[in-house]
DNA sequence: GCGAACATACCAACCAGTCGGTATATAGCG
DNA sequence: CGCTATATACCGACTGGTTGGTATGTTCGC
């Protein structure tokens, strides 16, 4: 039906459809799917109810917009970081992980995810939402996929598991540091799993920890 | 103010207070805390609003109950269980790890966690149910705390982290496994990330990979 | 007969979604 | 070029139902 999904940040004159996409990814990673009203998505975009509902068929509808967008926003933003020019794939990995580490920081709802966060809300209750969460998620998990499975080959690494789960694993890891950082209201709790996440890959790969204090 | 708080399960005649507790853990685990209405809770727990507002000041009060019971039911679920009869804290925090992981089963609001879940929707705008999530998740990671401690200096274990961090990225790992749970509907991705985390443990503590396939 | 535990009736605010309408752009046609 | 037809984008008042919360009982143990 719709495949014209536009990215957070597109061209020129934003049309309603990007301003209340926008305005969703916003407010749901404050607020909650489920407590954010319509209204205030309309407010937030500067566009008026009729707008809304000519462009989405429900309030679900720019929920799974906006997933989609999400993934297409994360997979551009990490997809394009400077670690992404090394390389060895193993330094593409922990490139990246240390830059999701150093992004755990400032205002809360700036770093959690708009997707871990809906689907908490929606798993149960609203299957399409569920599903676009979670493509959002896996589609992200993906990218890392052939880098892991690439340093696995070039440094001889076994173990029993899957590249795609320790693609995976990383993702549960953040998102459970975005929980932490929003029961505390702050970040330190999350940069330090983020750091346990890292020591893992660490270990796995043969190498030594990172430089002490 | 509120200190009687009782757990999920009680003696014989469950009052209206503990009856609206368990529905709240309950149902808001399936569809998160703004989704659940007063009404929806009082039929769940068969009783009428007016006892519901007898109880409890708001609806957020009863959240901030529901947190501290799910804290003493924790605590109370895990204190008690079979591997905490083990000599070696080690293999106590190791039996814990595994029971969490065997838990990841059934249907996926059996065993997702109600602050984890709750504080996602109420942190920025609903400070009292914050505290309590925080306090209920912290509260719970504590109780891991002596044993990590002790088997580091038993192992002599060092490393550029602390116990308490530990505690806490496991409670992470939970939480993020929840919503990899969430996402597909089901307990596969959320063992695979339970995996990877006793994987680290073990590492940490020098232990070969559990029993491989 | 008095306070705690519950029940019933009710309310104002808010909710997602509807609907009749306008403004503007483009296309087809002669 | 001028005229009509059609489609898209957008507007905002309105609606029926739901929300959290209140006001006013009733019941019952002490």
């Amino acid at each position: 039906m719709e495949t014209d999904t536009a990215p957070l940040a597109s061209a020129k004159p934003p049309s309603a459809r990007e301003k209340l996409i926008g305005a969703a990814v916003k407010i749901v990673r404050e607020k909650g799917f489920n407590a954010t009203s319509v209204d205030e998505l309309c407010r937030e975009a500067g566009v008026t109810k009729g707008a809304f509902f000519h462009h989405f068929r429900s309030k679900t509808d720019l929920g799974v917009a906006a997933a989609e967008a999400w993934k297409l926003h994360a997979n551009e933003l990490f997809g394009h970081a400077p670690y992404m020019a090394l390389d060895d794939p193993l330094d593409r990995f922990l490139g990246y992980l240390d830059y999701r580490r150093d992004l755990l920081e400032g205002p809360v709802p700036e770093f959690t995810c708009y997707a871990g966060t809906t689907v908490q809300e929606s798993y149960e209750t609203l299957p399409d939402l569920r599903k676009a969460c979670h493509d959002s998620i896996w589609g992200h998990a993906e990218t890392l996929v052939a880098d892991i499975d690439a340093a696995r080959a070039k440094y001889g690494i076994g173990g029993n598991w899957t590249s795609e789960s320790l693609a995976l694993h990383t993702q549960a890891v953040l998102q459970g540091a975005f929980i932490l950082a929003k029961a505390t209201n702050g970040s330190a709790a999350a940069r330090d799993t983020a750091d346990h996440l890292i020591r893992y890959v660490r270990m796995l790969f043969n190498l030594p920890p990172e430089k002490e204090a």
